[in-house]
DNA sequence: AAATATTTTTAGTCTAATCTAAAAATTAGA
DNA sequence: TCTAATTTTTAGATTAGACTAAAAATATTT
């Protein structure tokens, strides 16, 4: 059994390993978990003995198989509480993230297996994450972000890179959620920023900080 | 913030000192959570300099009022989750209580005012066991157990002293669940058994450890 | 009222998880 | 390539919570 502790740190090894190609540093590690590296190191020997990763002194760490899977069940729990919390509870998007931080420590399959039929088998949460199964298997179809349409083109919205209150208000906003059609109608080379149109709705200039942590999928299928 | 282990540590003076009129002593904290006196003194100390207890050396110790408040706080979370498990997630009564001691450590207000407002805001948990308001009020009226009625008396099963999953399912077993109309037929001095028939249903002896955990409300009232 | 038994506290250790400071290894660059 | 900067690891301390063994206080018997 993974302590509170453990957990965290295996989840932030799964994220970074989903960006960075290599194995992940001490130090990214680190900044993540807003922690020191020497921290970082004694809990990578504890979790090397525990075969959840593959630790080779200044070589950085991969997870395991069984690694992974912990991390990716973990992620399951935070995802379906972040499903309850807004369909049930009619939490709104940005403020389920924090709570659902506690939530994903709670250790039973049975309740978690319950609360997903519960909820209708999810595929997504709120964000547009993709929910693991009970193996910990998940499919990612989101590598595409609005900075990687050109002008002329348009997309869905299908989700965000960036779960924080602050970029959610943001997108809220502007009208910005989940699902919502876009087309791209002009890109300004100095600084990045896109001159996008909501379908029905308003049109907006967005940030390249913006542009970059909304996921798109082109071709609109509507 | 009480840590887990003080909120742990809380809830047991709590429902120490519900039984017994006296302060709460040393040992009987130390037995309740399976862990030494010596430990117990340790964590005394932390509670009040908090200002949780009234702790005076071998004097054994009473909550604050504000110890009161935080322990019937989560105690109110404890409750609520299970009444969430049994209604919504269709676990039954004797399979909730040991999750309940982990969800009960979740810190958030707003999510355990929701969840309230989601059950349609019940007064009592699975167990016939009250559900504490916003502010830590409670009302207990469960002082009559099975043992205390004498033969020819009648009233219905309200609550549960022992929510042990052996004790649940040993009720279940003789179809003694809550709301249901009992009447005493015989009471045998010998070891204290009792001869009880259930309204419509069968006729069964129970031991005295079953009718003292076993809450009753007199005169049945349909 | 002593003597004995029980309860509670203290003293000293241990483990998990953290930290700072210093040493070692790796990487970058002149 | 060899020096300098950066990253990572080690060494040694700290804190929360728990433990054992022993001392001190309280309670119970004779
Ligand atoms: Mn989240
Ligand atoms: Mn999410
Ligand atoms: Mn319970
Ligand atoms: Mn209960």
């Amino acid at each position: 059994m993974a302590s509170f502790t453990e957990e965290n740190y295996l989840k932030a090894i799964y994220f970074l390993s989903r960006t960075q190609s290599a194995g992940v540093s001490t130090n990214s590690i680190a900044h993540r978990l807003d922690t020191k590296a020497s921290s970082v190191t004694d809990m990578l020997k504890k979790l090397s003995a525990k075969k959840w990763i593959n630790y080779q002194k200044y070589q950085g760490v991969t997870l395991t198989t069984s690694g992974q899977r912990t991390a990716l069940l973990i992620i399951r729990k935070h995802r379906l509480w972040e499903v309850f919390m807004v369909e049930k509870l009619n939490f709104k998007w940005d403020e389920v993230h924090e709570i659902a931080e506690q939530l994903e420590h709670v250790d039973s399959t049975e309740l978690v297996d319950r609360l997903e039929e519960f909820l209708e088998y999810p595929k997504f949460d709120p964000h547009g994450d993709p929910i693991p199964d009970r193996e910990g298997n998940v499919f990612h179809h989101k590598d595409l972000s609005l900075a990687d349409l050109t002008t002329g083109e348009s997309g869905v919205v299908v989700g965000v890179k960036d779960s924080s209150s602050a970029f959610l208000q943001h997108l809220e906003s502007m009208g910005l959620v989940l699902g919502c059609p876009v087309t791209v109608k002009a890109t300004y080379a100095y600084d990045k920023s896109m001159l996008i149109s909501i379908k029905h709705k308003k049109t907006h200039t967005v940030s390249v900080q913006v542009s970059r942590n909304l996921y798109i999928k082109k071709h609109l299928d509507q």
